[in-house]
DNA sequence: ATCATTTGTCTATTATATTGGACATATGTC
DNA sequence: GACATATGTCCAATATAATAGACAAATGAT
């Protein structure tokens, strides 16, 4: 979305891409907002923005909501939605591994994949600490910020993930930059291994593991994650990792046992 | 969508649309199909339906799937339609009170809800007999076929009622007419009343009880329904009642002490 | 009360999206 | 082989969608 360069001024962006763009935003928002708004944080015409969201609404895509003509997510996405989880049906057995996984270990584990060229966590289960570490659900982020990110672009070459990443998302939050060749290559070495862990770079207190779910052509299609304050985290990682891998495993497995369509695409 | 009338000829339909169109004949078909199948049985012109699920596929909205270039509904609605049910969460609250009255019961339990101008089952709780009734979760019925349809649109005019619901769909699954004049009377009546029991009209066996869920401005946005055998329905019809109402006042309570934006829109 | 900002509606203009149909392969049927 | 159907790509024509900007009402600050 933002990845796209429309250089040449005068031109106009297509409606569907613009609503799309819409519909993200508000998601990132999680909450209703008013077209005025959107048109302003998104930096669309106003006239634009007002004509699609009518559109969307119409379509019950987009839905009033939060009062003074504020709108939101509609409820048809949440049909779409769940067609989507009932045909590519991983929400039971992904619920179980992370509760599986949470449960063993007492700290927070996550399920995460691709969003377009982000990374976002899809569910999660908090662990069972006195202070337990989580994360938002839904929230896209720069995927070298991340150590499933590692695993979730094993699949492209080089290249192709200079092509796939913003160059922005090597700027780490702390504002230090994170050189491309480093990524790529703590990339291919999470490929061998079928693993990354690390110390957060996204903060200063958590150490993160991740294992690789593989889909039908042995690519990774989404991971399963560990989050732990960082002391335990370096003192238990054998355990840890254990646990995850055969958590990972068996959602692979119950994959490959379905007939018919692919569990992931 | 399909009470949308274009008449006027050489007209072009809109690209937003059409986009839905699509999804929506997705989720109906729920499996991945071809492009070219799609814009046939949609009845739309093929090349626009081959530029608009290119354009779905690069957005996310849509993802390949089931091989030889099938198309399904895409990992970005998933990721939509979880911000919508967080934003309005239902689901938990919904999950219990459907369980509740399944158990309670030993019936089939169904939180319904409309879909543009179409009925569908958004949640559904089997029952405990050897010989469960079901439905399918996320089909789109005709209003008038169902008992909650009665309670669905009685915030509604009279006439809002007859512009609102497709002419074809009073004619019932046996080829029979319901005259809308008694189904509007039958909608008030279920208004009056809070609750609405009759045997199917969509087949021979099943007796339907619902009772409504009301929203923000005593509108009722959802239904809590029950479908039993008819013997069964009959004979245990009060408390059935009692079940499915004490399940919907304890949803519409969870509402409303939820603080911030309303559950319901 | 005055001024600035926010919000929504409504045009006219023009860049472009939608479309019919031509073309090119597969795939299947007889 | 001959024929029909299914599938995908490409292009030119024109109907229309995206936009800038004018307008006005509502809101808020001083």
């Amino acid at each position: 979305m933002d990845a796209i360069i429309d250089n040449a001024i005068g031109k106009r962006t297509r409606g569907l891409d613009r609503a799309f763009e819409i519909l993200d935003f508000l998601r990132v928002k999680r909450e209703p907002m008013k077209p005025n708004e959107i048109a302003a944080q998104i930096g669309a015409p106003r006239s634009s923005v007002y004509e699609l969201v009518n559109l969307l609404l119409r379509n019950g895509i987009l839905d009033y909501a939060g009062g003074e003509g504020r709108v939101f997510l509609g409820r048809k996405l949440y049909f779409l939605g769940s067609a989507y989880e009932e045909h590519y049906d991983f929400t039971r057995e992904c619920e179980a591994a992370l509760a599986h996984v949470a449960s063993d270990t007492g700290e927070t584990a996550q399920f995460c994949m691709l969003d377009g060229n982000k990374y976002t966590v899809v569910r999660m289960k908090e662990g069972a600490r006195p202070f337990r570490i989580s994360s938002d659900v839904g929230l896209s982020v720069p995927i070298p910020w991340t150590a499933s990110g590692r695993l979730l672009v094993g699949h492209l070459s080089d290249t192709e993930i200079r092509d796939f990443i913003p160059a922005g998302d090597f700027t780490l939050p702390n504002g230090e930059w994170l050189d491309p060749d480093t990524f790529i290559a703590e990339v291919r070495q999470a490929g061998r291994s079928g693993e990354f862990t690390f110390n957060s770079i996204v903060d200063s207190f958590t150490h993160c593991f991740a294992v690789p779910i593989k889909g039908d052509n042995d690519l990774c299609v989404a991971t399963l994650c560990l989050v732990s304050p960082r002391e335990d985290g370096l003192k238990k990682r054998t355990e840890y990792l254990a646990c995850l891998k055969s958590a990972a495993l068996s959602l692979a497995d119950n994959k490959t046992r379905r007939t018919g369509t692919a569990l992931f695409s």
